[in-house]
DNA sequence: TAGAAACATCGACAACGGTCGATGTGTTCC
DNA sequence: GGAACACATCGACCGTTGTCGATGTTTCTA
């Protein structure tokens, strides 16, 4: 692991070719499950989701790491992990302004597991 | 644990009080982020979404263990480890016919997933 | 009753993931 | 330049999870 996580993505956004053609409305070959396993996995925790929510019920959508760690109660290299895997992951952006960073949702990425069990 | 796990629910489903009432709107405390979790867990692995597509794509939208385990590729306890966290999740129900048993989906629970992204 | 088949449970192993303190990096301000 | 702040990375700890072989349980059949 060396010089390939922080590095912005433009927008493929997706592990995978195709995250979810068909949802779950044929049977899914294993790469196509796996990637799909992957988005779940970045929103299937209760910090994470805390985080998601905060940032979407905050101001203009956005929220720096120092107002997110306190109403989560968790450790300040906890917070910076989980927003790492959330934006690694595709739903988050991050925009560095001076000395905060700036985080916000991506909501297609979000409408993307929605489709998926729709 | 001892008796717990195997018995029939009635319908409740949830492990919390409430899912996602209000979905990722507003900000979401601990309890409500923890169940929401759990059950994305259970479907934030790849074996488990195979799983979940290959019933819906089955005839009567139901199957047996032993049709389950060849498209997997998986052994048959694995395969049964996962219809269990499906189940105890309330995303398959259980119905023993035999010396079958057969599962099938819980489209209402899926949709609580997609309700909460959408 | 004996045997076979379908499925669940158990026990063990390796890999993964959440958490935090300590430390590193970059920015602002004096 | 130096101090203070915001955030990321590192390293370690430990509970969780996916996997399988072996074994148990239930049911049908001969």
């Amino acid at each position: 692991m060396a010089a390939t996580a922080t590095r912005r993505r433009s927008l493929p956004l997706l592990s995978g070719p195709e995250c979810c053609p068909t949802g779950l409305a044929e049977p899914m070959d294993r790469p196509t499950a796996e990637s799909l396993a992957a988005l779940l996995k970045a929103v299937a925790d209760p910090a994470r989701l805390q985080l998601l929510a905060q940032l979407r019920a905050a101001e203009a959508g956005e929220a720096c790491v120092c107002d997110l760690t306190e109403p989560l109660g968790l450790a300040q290299p906890t917070v910076s992990h989980h927003l790492k895997v959330l934006a690694d992951a595709g739903l988050l952006t991050r925009e560095k302004r001076g000395t905060w960073v700036w985080y916000s949702v991506v909501p297609e990425r979000l409408a993307e597991i929605a489709a998926v069990f729709a």
